[in-house]
DNA sequence: TCCGTATTTTTTGTCGACAATTAATGGTTT
DNA sequence: AAACCATTAATTGTCGACAAAAAATACGGA
């Protein structure tokens, strides 16, 4: 079902270039937990932006050789990435990007509408007014960014203001599992959205605000409710294959 | 090599026996999995019931010797925990039993709460007939064992109700979310409750219940509010300290 | 006796080595 | 050629070794 082209064998697949990680030397002195979260940021911001295609195959070794490290720390970061699903991980095999099916997508959704929504009537409780100014400041960012066409800062933003949401729940357990929806569904909505064709969305965005500082919670729901399923109904299935070298794609390519 | 005789200055912390192991011999052929979650579950298991009390110690030489694997799959093994917040992990300090906070314990409630509300209508929208007579027959078998007094049968049977409404939404990440909160919930309630001091909770199970046949989402999620807050409400907060080995904790007792 | 410091012991962080498993290759037969 | 089996190569699973960090202990002076 994942070979869409029997025929071709090993042809141009993503392979380690040694000298990648000279240009991103580690830093000085690295604590253990800065080393693990370099190598977590470089994979997801691969994954985020496109590089890193879902099914790409993620070796320990060439991971090892690209970020200067043991299999251990490749192994526990690997780990974490396949808690939050980014990665997949199968017994004895490599590990790959994950590819997720159509169905999960449609789970992912509802989850992240069920979350979203219930996240609501907190922030009606715990938001202030500055809370308020801050959210309108970064929606006047998003629209800035949506009119100049800077289509990834417009989708950062995007999702910043969700993320912000959940930070306004004041629960970190929710905001956790939000983030963690958030995440995962970027990932899709990048994956299956051809560049150029971006969801304009009004501003889906701002309703859910005014709802909200008016108190009216179910309303705020309701937009949120929308906003979401229109985000999901623009989403479209393509896979296709490329020969980028893994360093590449985790934008560890050597400088000039 | 380790220490084969009783320390002479062991002021009763918990220590490792190393032949405790012999009673819970690995079966013949363990697949790397079943080995993990064999560790996994016992530690798990130690922590529900109580025999691993918060801020206990779990060196991962100790648990490597009681399980009789090396330090890698330990450290898998407590990664994942940490991760459910089951164990802490602090960077070159053995890792501890989650000891969580006056505050973080609400939060827990309250995330629970919502998810669990956020849940219902999912479990409406999905349930059959069937669906609705097992968790019936499963709610006749947790006041049976209400009415016989087997404390822990019944508190696993009541999470058992939650986790199974999880099930119902039909929706994995819920689901997963679900179950986490359930069971740090249940870890902090069966802390925080003495023995004998179970709460009583007459049939608010069934209430809900009743509601979602009835096809009452709303009256649902009104009585499953309730119902948290009046668990959250029993809870009460004691901190103690026992002298019981950490073979004992994790139920390895040397058989006959 | 109490407190701060030096030393020893315990414990984790990280790595490479070897075994086990899977994928890739090559050769043989139909 | 295509399918099948044997062999080789690539990759993960698991372990113990060593170094670094923290804790426990021992020591000396006020």
């Amino acid at each position: 079902m994942n070979k869409t082209r029997p025929g071709t064998r090993n042809r141009g697949r993503p392979k380690v270039r040694p000298q990648a990680l000279a240009g991103q030397a580690p830093a000085a002195r690295e604590t253990p937990a800065e080393k693990e979260n370099r190598i977590h940021g470089a994979i997801v911001d691969g994954v985020m932006e496109q590089r890193l295609k879902p099914g790409t195959k993620l070796p320990e070794a060439a991971l090892c050789e690209l970020f200067g490290v043991g299999r251990s720390l490749v192994q526990k970061v690997l780990q974490r990435l396949a808690h939050d699903h980014i990665v997949e991980l199968r017994p004895n095999r490599s590990a790959i990007v994950a590819m997720p099916s159509r169905e999960e997508v449609g789970k992912l959704f509802e989850a992240r509408r069920a979350l979203e929504e219930a996240v609501l009537p907190l922030v009606a409780e715990h938001a202030t007014r500055a809370d308020y100014a801050s959210l309108r400041r970064q929606l006047r960012k998003e629209h800035a960014a949506m009119h100049r066409y800077a289509q990834t800062e417009w989708a950062g933003l995007a999702s910043a203001f969700h993320l912000r949401l959940g930070e306004l729940s004041r629960n970190p357990m929710l905001q956790r599992y939000l983030s963690e929806l958030i995440s995962r569904c970027s990932l899709v909505v990048a994956l299956f959205q051809p560049p150029g064709n971006a969801t304009c969305e009004h501003d889906e965005h701002e309703r859910v605000v005014d709802c909200l500082e008016k108190g009216d919670v179910r309303g705020a729901r309701r937009e949120m409710d929308r906003h979401l399923r229109d985000l999901e109904a623009h989403i479209q299935l393509v896979e296709e294959d490329t020969n980028l070298s893994l360093a590449d794609m985790l934008g560890l390519a050597a400088g000039p």
